[in-house]
DNA sequence: CGACGGTTTGACAATCATCAAATACAGTGG
DNA sequence: CCACTGTATTTGATGATTGTCAAACCGTCG
C-alpha cells in the first residue's frame, strides 16, 4: 500500500486534475510538480485547519481523502464537503482570510502550497484550472444542498456515490465501476444528514437491489444509470469549454 | 411602497454593504453609484438566470429578494440561498462561465452589472468588497448545509430568521428586531427541506414560545438571543479586519 | 486472548410527510 | 360595496421515514 511506485503515481492526481480543468503548460506544470515535491503529510483525523483560524496558504491535496466539517454546540457534526486528490483548499482573495470550516484529514493525507500565479505572466492555464476548481467547489456544495434539503436516504446514498465517481475520475484515480472509499458509516451519516443506523439499512437496501456493492473501504457501482436515474445525478459543468466529456468512461 | 423617496433609500443598499465590507473610495463608490442608475427590473417569479445558461456578467441585486434554486426531475424544488440587496450574483473567474443553478426573483427586483475592477489601478476597495462579498456567500452557504444536515425544523427555522436579521442588517435595511421577509411557507419549506405544512405548525410553536413573529411578510424577533442560542448561530466571519462589529445593534 | 473500532440487528419512538379540507386574504370586475 | 377568484395559511387525521437505544457480531491489532 505504500510501495514506491504507488506513491509516485498517486502523487500526481493534482496534475491529472488540473490538467483536465484546463490547458496547463510546461512551466506551470514543472511549477506544479515542484510544489508536490515539498508536500507534507498529515495523519489520519488530524486537523489542517480549524474554524476561525487564519488561512495562510491555499492548500492542494495531494494524496488521500479530507473533509470539512462544522459542530454544532452539542457535538452534532456536519460534513459540509470533501476534499480529494487535486482538490484545492483555502483558494481566498479577501485579505486576512479566517476559515469558515475546520478541515480535517480522514485517512492519512498528503498536501502542499498550491503555486502562486504571477499576474501577467504565462499562468493563465494555472489561473483558469484554479477558477474552475473553484467553481465546481460551488457545484459539488450545491449538490450537497440538493441532496440534504430535498432527497431520500436512499437518493442521497446514491447520489454521493455517483458524485465520487465523477470526481475521483477527475483525478485519474478510479478504474471501471470500483473505487476506493475510506468512509465509515458514521462519515456518511454526517455527511447525508442521517445516523450510521440508517445508512447502514440503506446500503443494505442498495445492495439488495443489486445497485452498489460496498465493503472494506470499496465501492462498486453495478448499475451507474440506474443510480443516476433514481438519483437525478447530473455531472458538474461550469464552463463551456472543458471537461464536456468528464463522464464518459465504463 | 414604490414613493420617490423610498425607491432612492432601496437603492443605496449595494453601497451601504459593499462599504461595510472593504474601504470603498469616492470614484469606486461613484461607478456603483452609476451602475444602480442603469438597473433594470425583474417582475416577482420571474427567472434571472436558468441552470445551464452562459453568464454573461457579474450582477448586483439593487432592492428586492431573490434566490438561488434547483428542481429535481420529478418537481421537487430546493432553494440554495437567498439574494438580498447588495448581494452579487454570477461573480466567476473561469473563462465561458456557465450558471450552476437557476436564479429567480421573489419579489419584484432591481438588478444592475456590478462594475468591472481595473487591475492595478485604485479599485482594490471594490477588489476587496467582491472578495469578501463572495467569501461570505460561501459561508452562508455552509450555513444551509448544516441547517439541513443536523438541525430539527425549529432550530432550522431560528437559524435561517437569525440569518436573515444579519445580512439584512449589513445592507442597512431593517430596524431594531423586525424586518421585512416576503417568502411564502412554501419557499420557507423549499428552502430548509420541509413541507409547507410543517413550516406553519413550526411558525405556530416558535409564536408560542414567544420568540418570534412573523405574519404579513414581515418577521420579529422577540428573542434574538434565546433563538441564537437554540440553534447555535454564529454571525459570519470570513477576514481578520472588517466586520466584527456586524451583529452589535438593537 | 482481549481490546477496540466498526458494522449489523432488533424493538420502539419521534419527527416530519401526506392528503384533504377549511379558512383567511388580496385583487378583480360587476 | 359585494360576490368571485386565486393564492396562502391553518387544521386534522394518518402514515412513512428516520432516529434512539442497546446489544450482538466481526475483523484487526497489540
Amino acid at each position: 500500500m505504500n510501495g514506491a511506485l504507488n506513491k509516485a503515481s498517486q502523487s500526481i492526481a493534482p496534475l491529472i486534475r488540473l490538467r483536465r480543468l484546463a490547458a496547463i503548460g510546461e512551466s506551470e506544470a514543472a511549477k506544479l510538480h515542484e510544489a508536490t515535491r515539498r508536500a507534507r503529510s498529515v495523519g489520519a483525523r488530524r486537523d489542517i485547519l480549524l474554524e476561525g483560524e487564519p488561512i495562510v496558504n491555499p492548500t492542494i491535496i495531494v494524496s488521500g481523502w479530507a473533509c470539512r466539517s462544522r459542530l454544532l454546540a452539542d457535538g452534532r457534526r456536519q460534513i459540509l464537503g470533501f476534499l480529494l486528490p487535486g482538490d484545492i483548499v483555502g483558494m481566498c482573495r479577501q485579505p486576512d482570510p479566517i476559515a469558515v470550516s475546520a478541515v480535517s484529514a480522514i485517512t492519512p493525507v498528503t498536501i502542499c502550497d498550491a503555486p502562486a500565479i504571477e499576474p501577467g505572466r504565462s499562468d493563465r492555464g494555472l489561473a483558469a484550472a484554479y477558477a474552475i476548481s473553484a467553481a465546481l467547489e460551488e457545484a459539488y456544495l450545491l449538490n450537497h444542498v440538493t441532496r440534504l434539503g430535498r432527497q431520500t436516504a436512499y437518493e442521497r446514498l446514491a447520489h454521493l456515490m455517483l458524485e465520487f465517481w465523477e470526481r475521483l475520475g477527475q483525478a485519474g484515480i478510479p478504474v471501471g465501476n470500483r473505487f476506493q472509499m475510506p468512509l465509515t458509516q458514521e462519515y456518511l451519516g454526517d455527511t447525508l444528514g442521517l445516523t450510521s443506523v440508517h445508512i447502514n439499512r440503506t446500503l443494505q437496501q442498495l445492495r439488495r437491489e443489486h445497485m452498489l456493492e460496498a465493503s472494506n473501504g470499496f465501492v462498486t457501482l453495478l448499475e451507474p444509470d440506474a443510480l443516476a436515474a433514481v438519483a437525478d445525478y447530473k455531472p458538474a459543468r461550469v464552463c463551456r469549454a472543458t471537461e464536456a466529456v468528464s463522464i464518459m468512461r465504463g
